[in-house]
DNA sequence: ATACTTTAATTCACTGGTGAAATATAAATT
DNA sequence: AATTTATATTTCACCAGTGAATTAAAGTAT
């Protein structure tokens, strides 16, 4: 597979012959899109790669760490759905994967029994507090020489970029 | 689904609980890390529903417009898995599929006969210039907003983290 | 010239994710 | 109270992507 750099290259040229064909086409804007997709499916195969040892894919991670981050350590698979960006099917297998490896627990909830509540086991807490801090370096590293100021920046336009993403698929809703 | 603000406001409290947990996690790097993965992947969804309307997917476009893109309007099976970040099998079968609705064709080169050859067909480059104009308007939608020295800034910092990424990708490896 | 190694593409079996239908419970309506 | 409607989860059938093995053609070494 080509590095990013390469393939980054050869994207920034492609889009340049194509904006001679379609001179109307936005090339700045569609050259930074195209790179939100190709760093942000590049993180998520570098994040992959670190779970593997752990036999989690990044969708049972990420179940994993919303439940974490819960201060009752519980949630409903409904709730997970919306956060992990997961379909309802999805997410019944991920926790079937969870709960068989003793990593969450999965019950009837008193209130309402169409729903099921789902909770972080010691286990699942134990595995989260295991595997997190050998990924600060690289997280810490792919920000490497980015100045407060850069950080602060990157962080500013990132959701403001996502607050115009909203924007955009709720008119396609109306 | 949640839209996008939510999902964000939801893993900025998770991360911050996290973060008082194991203080010693990078947490604004984790932050802009998980915002990176949540756009992109938002991004990419929003990019397939343009598509499907013409039944391509995100790999079926992109390896299509790679082709468009080159002068010649030419590659090889090897060469498009490297920039469209692709597995040989799957390309097979990208390929195949466009081989049949007559966008592409594939034939044996002359010189080395291991290799094949991939053109884009008239189709092909008919149905780019069709389906690209349509998509323009979303694209600016997505940084309207942003000045100049935002637009600026953004790609600057994408690029930046690319290369970071690059490198430690390769340090992995050696 | 012949055997060994490398490279390119494909096939096959499997995993991960999705949409539509099924099931079950709760809430609302008549 | 019975019926309809809405919500929550699961099951099933399908699509997209991956690793390992396969086939075929070059390149290299003896």
């Amino acid at each position: 597979m080509a590095n990013l750099s390469n393939c980054i290259a050869m994207m920034d040229e492609g889009i340049g012959r194509v904006g001679q064909i379609i001179p109307q086409m936005p090339a700045p804007e569609a050259r930074m899109c195209r790179l939100m997709l190709v760093l942000g499916s590049t993180i998520e195969r570098e994040l992959e790669f670190k779970l593997k040892p752990h036999k989690l894919n990044h969708s049972e991670f990420l179940t994993l760490m919303i439940l974490y981050s819960r201060p009752d350590g519980s949630s409903s698979p409904g709730e997970l759905c919306e956060y992990a960006s997961q379909g309802a099917t999805n997410m019944t297998r991920i926790a079937n994967t969870l709960v068989e490896r003793g990593l969450i627990t999965r019950g009837a909830s008193k209130e309402d029994r169409r729903r099921v509540l789902i909770r972080i086991a010691p286990a699942g807490r134990r595995l989260v507090q295991k595997m997190l801090p050998p990924m600060f370096p690289q997280i810490g590293g792919m920000f490497a020489g980015f100045s407060d100021t850069d950080k602060r920046q990157f962080d500013r336009l990132l959701r403001k970029l996502a607050g115009n993403i909203d924007q955009l698929s709720e008119r396609r809703l109306s």
